[in-house]
DNA sequence: CATGACGGTATCCTTTTCGACACTATGGGC
DNA sequence: GCCCATAGTGTCGAAAAGGATACCGTCATG
């Protein structure tokens, strides 16, 4: 279902700008990888499925998965699976990853400085 | 064909991270984006539809109609008719969506630095 | 007269995305 | 025996996004 998106990275200068959207497009990816920056509880930051499950009530088990799927293989979050007996999955952040901070927060920033969504009503 | 995305707001603190990723994404929000900040000629930084297409050439009128009248209505960009007899329209960044900057611009560092798509390129 | 630049529209079609819903295997608690 | 939780997968279908192509009116140029 995904992985169709990177295909040509063929726009001249602001290509780079595209490129970085094209990583965390995708309706939850933000807000995942914001989640993973800010919300995790231990130092590395570490969640596991039904966390997000829980503080993003309106993905579908099927969205999630899709999108931790997607930003796993862009090499922007790193999912751990424990061998045991009620399954256990750990997702966080890569150094890659990581080193997106400066763009969630400067989204996040944005956000809560032009606090709605619509012009008018931040007007 | 748009104006069907900022439907809910509903999610809870990353909220904020969805919300201006809404605004920008898109396939070429990005990158007009990116051209109305850096490489506007004049110091107000206005571009004509065809100066656009010259910058990139893989966007059909369609789309970048489109993505310009998206801009626009969430207001981000403002368009200006000149009633001249070869038309002419100008786009220039509204106040709003010049406090996109910082946000255009940390797409835009972490592109660079992390130059390619994909991880293993980068790797 | 034909062509091109300007700034778009209109129409059609394909691809991509998203959501609903059901289903899986395992083990523990009641 | 039944239901819960874990972390998913599979299938279906609707909707949205995006692309291709053709067309519009005006004026200047060749």
């Amino acid at each position: 279902m995904a992985r169709t998106r990177h295909r040509s990275l063929d726009c001249s200068p602001g290509c780079a700008v595209e490129a970085t959207l094209q990583l965390i497009d995708g309706k939850w990816k933000g807000v995942i990888l914001y989640h993973l920056l800010a919300e995790a509880p231990e130092p590395e930051g570490a969640l596991r499925f039904n966390a997000f499950r829980r503080r993003m009530p309106n993905v579908t088990q099927r969205m999630l998965t899709n999108q931790l799927r997607e930003l796993e293989s862009d090499g922007l979050v790193h999912r751990t699976v424990y061998a045991e007996v009620p399954p256990r999955v750990e997702y966080r952040l890569t150094e890659r990853g990581r080193s997106l901070e400066p763009v969630i927060r400067a989204l996040k920033a944005w956000g809560d400085a032009h606090a709605a969504m619509a012009p008018e009503v931040a007007a």
